[in-house]
DNA sequence: AAAAAAAGTTAGCCGATCCTAATCGAGCTC
DNA sequence: GAGCTCGATTAGGATCGGCTAACTTTTTTT
């Protein structure tokens, strides 16, 4: 069978591409400003297949020149395979705004449908709804929303909640979770962006944190996935040394 | 590859099957009340793919219980396959009532956007669509769109324009045409539904209208495919005899 | 009713994507 | 630096949904 969506144009666009090619480009992408790559277990992880089915596509991929590999080692994109991943991102992160702003979805919800849609829309559904929204920068989760033209800006100034040393203020801007379980729970704290937050103290299992005038601890694994816009440290509360272990933070999407 | 969507519920929702299994069944429910019924070479054609595949496939949807064959006729749906066809028609719809009245698409531009999307859209999605649009009862092109509960209006009172006798006056009410260019065709003529018209006389290639006070032909292969809301006759002018080939009409979607 | 035409089916094949099991290699441990 | 461990790859196979070519059945024509 043939998944892949017609349009063989000229320019390689993801429409040529099936699902599954679609995914793996973005995942790749995804992974590759992480710290340890896009490595073929990662990816199975991410895609969820086995590692010997992650190799067999990449070596596709690689033939279509669209990532670069060598074996053992994580793979790359190539810049065709970049433009593609980035618009599939853009695809996903403008549909969870849409389906939450426009269609009323729950926040825990957008994910998932997102992540079928992403690879059925055409330009034209993705130009009428970034009409519609007057080309939303953020997702509902924080993420950035690639532009039409594929330029994606990088938050350099967020930082991890699980890095912030105790007395730090700021607001939640990003959410870097796609489990429906830590939605929740970020949901039930009330920790999504744009939530105002200071951090009580620091443990070992977690950070304790002052939020809407409540007191609680959130734990190390969500508090990694949390980026925060932290706000000028006030003259009065010097900053302290920082610790926890500097997990690297793998984003969805 | 296993294109199926996971979800193998209890109740073989459509969830279960293939886009391709999906619009297997979406045409056979289309084509059975048509004069020929669903025979395999009008699946082949409405579906793109070699008669050879079309057995093939029946065959597979036989053995799922989605339709009942015996070689070399046509074939039926089940109970079971029928509701599947029809939630897919009510996807398709909705989708093409959403992208017109939502996002602002052209008239000629729906249908193939709702062709793919109808396989992937959620239950959520449907479900928030209708209320969005309040519970349409008819897309764009005028057919009727399936209840939640799977309930599909009969257009009994509608007659196609090409047997419809001269002097007749009517509302065009549905184009059952999917192909672009004769799509075009239609909009360039305004003969969209909710257009009065009159039928100025009968030729052997056609039919001679008057429509918002000019005249001109319309070709027997298009009217074949408007249906028309007949007014009740005038008494001034009697109903004349009727001619032109009764050409069974096909409705897609 | 025989022959021709059209429609449908079968057989055999292919490519895409997944799987399991077995093997291989890279990089850390001692 | 020899192993060991874990990650990656290869080999072989399954399934799905297409295709072509050849054959069979039905329908139409003569
Ligand atoms: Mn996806
Ligand atoms: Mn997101
Ligand atoms: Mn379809
Ligand atoms: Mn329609």
């Amino acid at each position: 069978m043939n998944d892949a969506v017609e349009g063989d144009g000229p320019h390689k666009g993801s429409a040529s591409l099936s699902s599954s090619q679609q995914d793996y480009l973005k995942q790749i992408f995804l992974l590759n400003d992480t710290a340890r790559g896009a490595t073929t277990q990662l990816l199975a992880e991410r895609i969820g297949v086995r590692p010997a089915s992650v190799t067999g596509m990449l070596k596709r991929l690689a033939e279509e020149g669209l990532v670069e590999r060598a074996p053992y080692r994580a793979v790359h994109l190539t810049e065709t395979g970049r433009r593609i991943a980035v618009e599939i991102v853009r695809h996903h992160r403008l549909l969870e705004a849409f389906l939450s702003q426009t269609l009323g979805y729950r926040w825990d919800e957008v994910h998932e449908e997102a992540e079928a849609l992403e690879h059925v829309i055409s330009e034209r559904f993705e130009q009428k709804v970034a009409e519609l929204l007057a080309d939303p920068d953020r997702d509902p989760h924080g993420d950035p929303i690639p532009t039409r033209e594929l330029a994606l800006e990088e938050d350099q100034h967020l930082r991890t909640l699980a890095l912030l040393p105790k007395g730090s203020r700021g607001t939640i801007r990003r959410v870097t979770l796609q489990d429906q379980d830590a939605l929740n729970l970020v949901e039930r704290l009330d920790l999504l962006p744009g939530r105002t937050i200071e951090v009580a103290g620091t443990h070992p299992d977690g950070i304790s944190l002052l939020a809407a005038g409540s007191r609680f601890l959130v734990p190390a694994l969500l508090a990694a996935h949390l980026l925060v816009d932290v706000a000028p440290h006030p003259s009065s509360a010097p900053p302290k040394k920082r610790e926890g272990a500097g997990r690297p933070v793998a984003h969805e999407q």
